[in-house]
DNA sequence: AGATATTCCTGGAGGC
DNA sequence: TGCCTCCAGGAATATC
C-alpha cells in the first residue's frame, strides 16, 4: 500500500528517467480510475518536456514545461513500472519519452488518480487546499495546535490529512508504537512533552522507510516490478499477537472501520 | 462543528 | 478443486 515513503520512492525513481526528457507518446488504455482521467491529457502532455517532479502528501508531480503538472494519486494499488517486457492487466495510463523509456501506470483497484492542473494553480486545488504540513516539516507545537480540542482518538486525527498530509495507516501505527502513545487516546488530552516524542517518530519512520525504499532503488533493474514497493519490517503493524519487542504483544483492534495494531504493554 | 458511516474496486486469503 | 465470503486501503461524500 503505497503511503508516503512508497510516493517518495516512486517520484525519485521516475524522476531518474522523466526528469528532463520529452514525453513523446501518451496511451490512455481506460479513462478513469477514481474519477475520469482529463479529457486533454494526451495532448497536453504529448510533446512536452518534463521539468521536475516531486510530492505533496501521497501524490505525486510531474511538472512539464507547458505549466502543467500532471498528479498522480496511487490509491492502494497503484504502482509505475519503467522499461516493462508486457503489458499486465490493469495498465490504465502508458508514457514514452524521447529516450525510448516507456512507463505504465498500474492500478488494479483503481483507488488512484490522475489529474492534470496548471503549475501555478496547485496551492489553489481543493484538495491540496485542505491538506495538513508535511509530516517531514512538522513541529510538536504545529501539531498541538492542531489538535487542541480535539476528542478522538489520535490515530485516526493522524490519518486525518487536513491535520497531517501524508500518512497512512501502516505509519500512524507505528509512530505511535515509537512514542508509547496509545492510539484510542484522545488527540487533545496528549501533553505538549509526548507530542515531542510523537513528532520526531513520525519523522523517524518515514525516514526510515525512504532510505528502504531509496536502497532497492539503486539495483532498481528488474523492469516488471512496480516502482516504489519495498519490504520493511514493523514492530507491530500487522503483527498481532506477535511480540513487539518491547516485552509485550500486539494487539489488533478497529478503529474508524481499519486495523489498528499496537502493544497494550508499549503504549498509554 | 465534529464524529461516524458508507462508498468506490479487485485480488488474495481463508473456510468448507 | 472450486466456490463462497470477507478483507485490505485513501479519500470523497453523506448523515447524524
Amino acid at each position: 500500500m503505497p503511503e508516503l515513503p512508497e510516493v517518495e520512492t516512486t517520484v525519485r525513481g521516475l524522476a531518474r528517467v522523466l526528469d528532463g526528457r520529452r514525453i513523446e507518446r501518451v496511451e490512455v488504455r481506460r479513462e478513469d480510475l477514481r474519477r475520469a482521467f482529463p479529457k486533454d491529457l494526451g495532448q497536453r502532455l504529448t510533446g512536452a518536456r518534463v521539468t521536475g517532479l516531486g510530492r505533496r502528501a501521497k501524490y505525486g508531480l510531474i511538472h512539464t514545461d507547458r505549466n502543467d503538472t500532471m498528479i498522480f494519486h496511487l490509491g492502494m494499488s497503484g504502482s509505475w513500472r519503467i522499461n516493462h517486457s508486457r503489458l499486465k492487466k490493469h495498465d490504465h495510463l502508458l508514457l514514452e519519452t524521447d529516450e525510448g523509456t516507456r512507463l505504465a501506470l498500474n492500478d488494479p483497484r483503481r483507488f488512484g488518480s490522475v489529474d492534470l492542473l496548471h503549475t501555478d494553480e496547485l496551492a489553489e486545488w481543493p484538495p491540496f487546499k485542505a491538506l495538513g504540513p508535511e509530516p517531514l516539516d512538522l513541529t510538536a507545537g504545529e501539531l498541538r495546535r492542531r489538535l487542541a480540542g480535539r476528542s478522538a482518538a489520535i490515530k485516526l486525527l493522524l490519518l486525518d490529512q487536513r491535520i497531517v498530509a501524508g500518512l497512512g495507516n501502516i505509519y500512524v501505527c507505528e509512530a505511535l508504537y515509537r512514542a508509547g502513545i496509545h492510539p484510542l487516546k484522545a488527540g487533545g488530552s496528549i501533553s505538549l512533552e509526548r507530542l515531542k516524542r510523537l513528532v520526531p517518530a513520525i519523522h523517524d519512520v518515514l525516514a526510515e522507510a525512504i532510505a528502504a525504499g531509496g536502497s532497492t532503488l539503486r539495483d532498481f533493474a528488474s523492469p516488471d516490478g512496480g516502482l516504489g514497493y519495498f519490504s520493511k519490517d514493523f514492530a507491530v503493524y500487522d503483527r498481532e499477537g506477535q511480540p513487539c519487542g518491547g516485552g509485550g504483544t500486539v494487539r489488533r483492534i478497529v478503529q474508524g472501520g481499519r486495523s489498528t495494531f499496537y502493544c497494550p504493554r508499549c503504549q498509554r
